[in-house]
Order: structure tokens, then C-alpha cells, then sequence
DNA sequence: TAGCGACACCGGTCGC
DNA sequence: TGCGACCGGTGTCGC
């Protein structure tokens, strides 16, 4: 499950090694074609898969960059400028190969849905087991509103007054707070894994009402979570289940989770509990987390 | 009209 | 061993 931390790795790692290249020829999965066929917008939003093949070739890669958790991929073709949003949903990865086959891990190889041959000659490959991601070619981000809602860089210097004034708003003050934190117009790229061990780290309870957490505490909080998602950058991300970078490489920060999926505390060793908040398994400690 | 809840999209995994 | 239930990020639809 990519979240912040993860597709900061996919986009680290991909940048230099597409950047400035340009795409030869585009082709999507005979899946995604026949779901289009019968009225799905699978993984191709808002265009027919024909459609976005033939725009797709030609263009020039000029930068990629993350933006929450979308990859960002700046285009050029004939002077003017695209820009082609992805996003990994639960199980999407990348890969650069030469040939498809240089993909070990055989549920990826058989789930491969968009192929961008490139001017190097290389195999520029999305694979997607559960076809839960998504890409957007866009002539500017304004064209897809969903994209300007979004809430700044949680390493935004101005993130933190955001963060504390929507959770005032009468939208979130009543909700919990692990809802407030995974909402994308509150915080950038805080899923169900960073969120859980984020509250954990501050000692907040997942289901406490927002705007019933002090603003010292609401602060703590903000830090806990910076402080996650940036050691899940350096960590190369968590690998809960499907997560690969684009060498296939599982991540390392599973092993620093200290709430996600624990039975047991490792503050206190009380048993943990989890609850449903906003439709997502949360585990606490109801003893440290209040 | 704005806001909110329900639902759709999938296949691997787990439990019975 | 086989089958059904479950899980989840985001957009969209309908109330």
C-alpha cells in the first residue's frame, strides 16, 4: 500500500532514469481495453485507452515529481506541455527493464497494464495487480479539481497552520482524528499505516474528536507525523504487502512499525485493540493512547 | 446547492 | 482443498 514515503521512493528512483527521455510507443493491457470496452474507466481516466496511447507517443519526460501520493510526470510533444498524473492505488509499482520477463515476482510480471518503450530503448513498465491506480493526462492540474483540493506538503512550512485550522472547521472538529489525518484536504499522503503510528508515537487515540485534542497535543501530533513519513523516506518505504520499488526491492520500514498490525505494545505490553474508524482498521494501545 | 454517505473498482489472502 | 469474505484509496453518484 503506497503512501507518502513510498512514492517519494518510486519517484527517486525513477526520475534519473527516465527524465529527458522520450516516449517511442505507449501500449496498454488488452484488460484495461476491454474494461474501457464495457464502460469502466480502468486505470485510464477520462480518455479511451486508443486515445491515450496515441498521445502518449512522442512525448518527452522534461521532470517527474510527487505531489501527496501522484506521480507527477511534467510532458513536452510539438512545444506544448502535458502533464500525466499517476497514482499507484493499493498495488500499482514501476519498473525499468529491458524486457518484461527481467520482472521476478510473477504476480507482478502477469499484471503488467501500461508498456512506454523508450527512446533508450528501455522497457518503461506499470504493473498493477489490483487496478486500483490510475492515470490522467491532463493539459494542466486545473483540469482534474480533485488535484487543487489537496492539502500542502506535510514539509510545507505553512502545513502545520493549515492542519490546525481545518481540524477547527465544523466539517472535522467532530470527527476522529484518524479520519481528520488521513483526509487528503487535511494532510498530504498520511495513510492508514503512517496515521496509525503516528498517533501512537503522540499518544492520541485514533477515535478522539478532533477539535476536542489541544493544540499543543494537535502540534505533537503534526510532528509525529512528519517525523513517520520522513523516516519512511529514508527507510525506502513499508512493504505491507504488494509495495515494490522500481527494482522489485521490497522497503525497510515495516520493520520500525511499532502499532501497525501489533498485538501486543511495545511501550507498555498491553494488549493492543483496533476499532473501525472511517471504514479502516485501527490499532491502538488503549493504555498509552488517549 | 452544498455536503455527506454509500458504493464501485479488484485479486490476494485468510479463515472456515 | 476449496470457497467465500474481507480489505482498501479515491472518485463519483445520489440523496
Amino acid at each position: 500500500m503506497p503512501e507518502l514515503p513510498e512514492v517519494e521512493g518510486v519517484v527517486r528512483a525513477l526520475a534519473p532514469n527516465i527524465e529527458g527521455k522520450s516516449i517511442l510507443e505507449a501500449t496498454l493491457s488488452e484488460t484495461v481495453c476491454e474494461a474501457h470496452r464495457q464502460g469502466k474507466q480502468c486505470i485510464v481516466k477520462n480518455m479511451e485507452p486508443a486515445d491515450f496511447e496515441r498521445k502518449m507517443r512522442g512525448m518527452t519526460v522534461k521532470k517527474l515529481s510527487r505531489r501527496a501520493k501522484y506521480i507527477f510526470f511534467d510532458l513536452e510533444k510539438n512545444n506544448e506541455t502535458f502533464l500525466m498524473v499517476n497514482h499507484l492505488g493499493m498495488t500499482g509499482a514501476w519498473f525499468i527493464v529491458q524486457h518484461e520477463n527481467e520482472i521476478l515476482e510473477e504476480k507482478f510480471r502477469n499484471h503488467i497494464h501500461a508498456k512506454f518503450s523508450l527512446s533508450t530503448g528501455e522497457l518503461l513498465i506499470f504493473s498493477d495487480i489490483r487496478r486500483f491506480g490510475e492515470f490522467r493526462l491532463l493539459g494542466t492540474i486545473d483540469e482534474h479539481p480533485p488535484l487543487l483540493q489537496m492539502a500542502p506538503e506535510p514539509f510545507d512550512d505553512q502545513a502545520l497552520d493549515y492542519f490546525l485550522e481545518k481540524c477547527g472547521l465544523p466539517k472535522y472538529k467532530n470527527k476522529p482524528i484518524k479520519e481528520v489525518i488521513m483526509d487528503g484536504q487535511v494532510i498530504s499522503g498520511c495513510g492508514n499505516i503512517y496515521a496509525t503510528e503516528a498517533l501512537f508515537r503522540a499518544g492520541v487515540h485514533p477515535a478522539r474528536k478532533a477539535g476536542r485534542i489541544s493544540k499543543k497535543r494537535k502540534i505533537d501530533l503534526f510532528e509525529a507525523i512528519k517525523n513517520v513519513l520522513s523516516e519512511g523516506i529514508e527507510m525506502g518505504g513499508s512493504t505491507i504487502s504488494d509495495y515494490r520499488n522500481i527494482n522489485g526491492e521490497a522497503g525497510g520500514m515495516q520493520h520500525r512499525l511499532k502499532m501497525y498490525g501489533k498485538k501486543v505494545c511495545p511501550n507498555c505490553s498491553a494488549k493492543t485493540k483496533s476499532m473501525i474508524i472511517a471504514g479502516r482498521t485501527s490499532v491502538y494501545c488503549p493504555k498509552c493512547q488517549h
